[in-house]
DNA sequence: TCATGGCTAATTGTCGACAATTAAGGTTTG
DNA sequence: CAAACCTTAATTGTCGACAATTAGCCATGA
């Protein structure tokens, strides 16, 4: 288990399937240890791969790990160069800011759906991970990652509450992935947890009382919140800097 | 950015660069000859393909064979089950209505961003589409396939327009395809074609002005209609099979 | 000194063969 | 006669080897 799955406190249903999911075959299993390794920043961003040195990291042969590699491409998590190779990307923040656009434009959809088709069950949970994350943030409210992995954890549930398959495989698939190489590459502290707080719970409310079109409003300024505080963060980073080579 | 570019009535050719953008090697190739072949339904959606088959169809071992398919099944164009073998994907109408909710919340987004950011340039190009398809509809308004073909260029430039690469990879590499598939698998004729040049005229005019807000709220209009269409169409449809046989 | 040319080593692209798994069909048995 | 088992053919998964392309390096010449 080796997906996003994996770093959630519940299952995700939509990958739910009886022994393992997907890890029967070399590719696939390398597939997700790369998926994961890159993620994490264990292998460095910009950094070269070849085939012949993850060959032999990972214990099998070129074949199933070029298949591994093509899908890795397919969700830009590494660039390929034909008869050249291929590098764990290296993101700008310029597209940082594009993704979180998306997000905006995708969660808040996703919010709205949510509170059209969530199930008791489900709201249930999503106020069971707010509970867990405030337990965690008053115990050791410095401890960012497992604040940040708990944030990606409640906007995981509230796609998975769209009940909307291909926004689903979009979000949880492919986009959060890239969202949280972001965090490692950028180093990003979770930063402004109390506000974010607040907003969760105010958009489960809103979930709860089925109010579609007001969970929807929330969401959008929530993520559009992060956009900007990213944004600021980055320019009085940018400013610094200058200062201290002038 | 070499895919959906040649299916678009702008230029390919005379900027000839080096050859091929990524159709260098057989793996490229024969991806983007499966993928077009598939969207175009040549394969039948539903249908088994194996290896050997399109190894030999192709004239190429089943290497290179291989980590195309991966690719098209990271692009949700087929699917595959270990050790059994992998399908043309067989859309669902519940997946479609899902698509077309993506793309009301992604491409009004575009229209927003190629309000703010579109060249004149670009914008003149917009038009220039705008008057060739409907020349062609003067011309011989049954003829659905190009139209829909036309619409599809339309929508292109618009999220070209918006300067967001996230943005465009989503859509122009992958959502696009899955559309002309749904188009394909559904046989879904163009439909409402005059009302539809009205909304794209209306949206072009809301960007040449720069009217980020209308031009968002247009387009989301627009999707939304298209998607009702299809879904009324697609009721009376079910209804009409329930007549004769009842 | 710098540019240009070819040479070499390493990596990527491709292929064919072998092993593992599955699904189907026939056979046996209750 | 039906159900379970086994055999078998076909497909998929994996591997190692060979061919093609690239990038770096050294030598040569203006």
């Amino acid at each position: 288990m080796t997906s996003l799955a994996s770093h959630l406190s519940l299952p995700p249903a939509h990958t739910a399937e009886d022994p393992s999911p997907e890890v029967r075959t070399l590719a696939e299993r390398v597939f997700h240890q790369l998926q994961d390794a890159i993620v994490r920043g264990e292998i460095a961003p910009g950094s070269k791969i070849t085939e012949p040195g993850l060959s032999k990291t990972y214990g099998i042969s070129r074949g199933p790990l070029r298949e591994a590699m093509r899908r890795l491409e397919a969700h830009r998590l590494i660039e390929r160069v034909p008869h050249v190779g291929a590098r764990v990307v290296q993101l700008s923040m310029r597209e940082l800011l594009e993704l979180f656009d998306l997000r905006e434009a995708l969660e808040s959809m996703a919010a709205r759906l949510a509170a059209e088709h969530m199930t008791a069950d489900e709201i249930a949970g999503l106020r069971n991970v707010l509970a867990v994350h405030e337990g965690q943030d008053d115990l050791k409210s410095g401890e960012a990652y497992y604040q940040r992995e708990g944030d990606l954890d409640f906007h995981y549930r509230i796609v998975l509450g769209s009940h909307n398959k291909m926004l689903m495989n979009l979000l949880c698939d492919d986009l959060y992935y890239l969202v949280r190489l972001y965090r490692t590459q950028f180093s990003a502290s979770g930063s402004r947890p109390h506000r974010a707080f607040v907003e969760h719970h105010r958009i489960v409310d809103a979930i709860e009382a089925g109010d579609a079109e007001l969970a929807e409003l929330l969401m959008r300024r929530h993520v559009s919140a992060s956009r900007e505080n990213v944004a600021d963060r980055y320019a009085a980073a940018l400013e610094q800097k200058e200062e201290t080579k002038g």
